[in-house]
DNA sequence: CTTGCCCCCGACGTAAGGTCATGGTTTCCA
DNA sequence: TGGAAACCATGACCTTACGTCGGGGGCAAG
């Protein structure tokens, strides 16, 4: 048997029995006068024997010792294996199931789909692309900050504000924070810190108020999630933040 | 931010960060005064997008588009994307329910389960290691030439041969086989080819009438395999075979 | 004699980084 | 103030299981 014909008995290519070769699983066999590999039916039972182990997931620089070994010093091996399959196959399922909610919401693959749905709400509120992109950027921030337990503290959360009823009341105050100049009149922020006060103030308060919370204010970051925050505001907005964040202080409580 | 800090705050090593930096999908960032490169919070939440793209086994390449590309051209992407993860996750898990009967049964890897009953129950019934090996051999060639669908018809040829008061009959006759010597006596052969047309020979010819059987012969794999018996043999038992074989022909009739 | 097919070898590429090796910088601490 | 520890930079090689060239030779038929 000449290299091609082993090869398409077995189904593999030739390039492949090559690689065998040259990693030592698959003896070299005698070569013909010009030079070309003859093969046995032995090489063919070789090979088939390392495509039944390779096809269990076995890694070929195992497989050597695997065939040569008469006994079953491979139950390690093997168990092993079969723990990194499980392992494996959940992660695959749970990318699966991620992507399977992105499909079906139709959200942005970049973004925790949790949260997706409140930022997609203002979007199409009449909030700009700009502040739009701010939320999505900050959204992807706060889920990292908080981690994988905490999404779904913050998924309750959006699921209150992006409540039909509500859902209008924040877009309509976004759209005014949205629009606010850098050098807003006094009014029309200290209107805008009133009514959102009055009509958020406690959603919000009994969101900050979670277990959780407190740990973050001190990590790094949490600063740089503020930062984060100036950096992409101007100064109206900015004090407008600083304003509310003090008066949602105040309802939830001195601290201890 | 230096590389280590943007690097343990996203959880990520500095050698990730450089890599993609490499393949462009993380922009250099400016460097200090000693080379340095120093990091702001928007590439910290460019590397966390990237992160959640990674996580759902986006490729790298392709994330540079999805996260600079506004709109959904990626619907297509995504469900490749789901369709590959089906077919990996399947392919898992069928190694890992091969993985499982192979632990369960405590049969050899590189030999299709289906079949090992039959040749393990021969090695503890005090047939000679070489002819095990032989078995074993046979065993994988046989699987590879019957392919997927035969080899369930084989095993339940092997059920039979394996059953409880068949089996010791053809332990038997395996150990009369294994221990012909090349010039064993002719009485001695003749006994044993009756022996074994008169009591196996029912059981075998039903399995020879298998309709996959025909197409078979004519292969190059089937030439093979009768080789790989010729080579394995000594002259007593291939005789012993080839007048098996007529005795099994006249059993299943002429073929039309 | 050329055409087409088969064979050889060697070398580079893949995905997503890990792991040195080597050399300069900053920072901490006595 | 000096030296050690820790940090940063670049470059190069390693991993899996082969695919894919590129260059060169062998062999039978038209």
């Amino acid at each position: 048997m000449r290299s091609s014909e082993l090869a398409s008995l077995a189904d593999v290519t030739v390039r492949t029995l090559r690689h065998y070769h040259r990693i030592g699983i698959l003896p070299e066999p005698g070569r013909d006068p010009s030079g070309y590999r003859r093969y046995t039916i032995q090489d063919l039972v070789r090979l088939l024997r390392i495509k039944r182990l390779a096809a269990l997931g076995i890694p070929l620089d195992k497989v050597a010792g695997l065939l040569d070994s008469e006994e079953e010093d491979h139950h390690d091996l093997l168990s092993d294996l079969e723990h990194e399959l499980d392992a494996q196959i959940a992660r695959l399922t749970r990318q699966k199931t991620m992507l399977g909610i992105i499909r079906e919401h139709r959200t942005l693959p970049d973004v925790p789909p949790e949260l997706a749905r409140f930022f997609e709400a203002f979007a199409l509120s009449g909030i700009s692309p700009a502040m739009n992109r701010i939320d999505r950027e900050q959204s992807v921030l706060l889920a990292h900050l908080v981690g994988e337990a905490g999404i779904e503290h913050l998924a309750e959360f959006y699921e209150h504000i992006a409540a039909p009823g509500t859902v209008e009341v924040v877009a309509g105050l976004a759209r005014r924070f949205d629009r606010l100049d850098a050098d807003a009149d006094p009014a029309v922020t200290d209107r805008l810190v009133e009514d959102f006060t009055e009509r958020l103030g406690m959603i919000v308060a009994d969101f900050t108020g979670w277990d959780g919370g407190t740990d973050l204010i001190d990590g790094k970051l949490y600063g740089l999630f503020e930062q984060y925050l100036r950096d992409a505001l101007n100064p109206a907005q900015r004090m407008v933040v600083a304003r509310i964040t003090e008066r949602l202080k105040a309802l939830t409580g001195p601290p201890a």
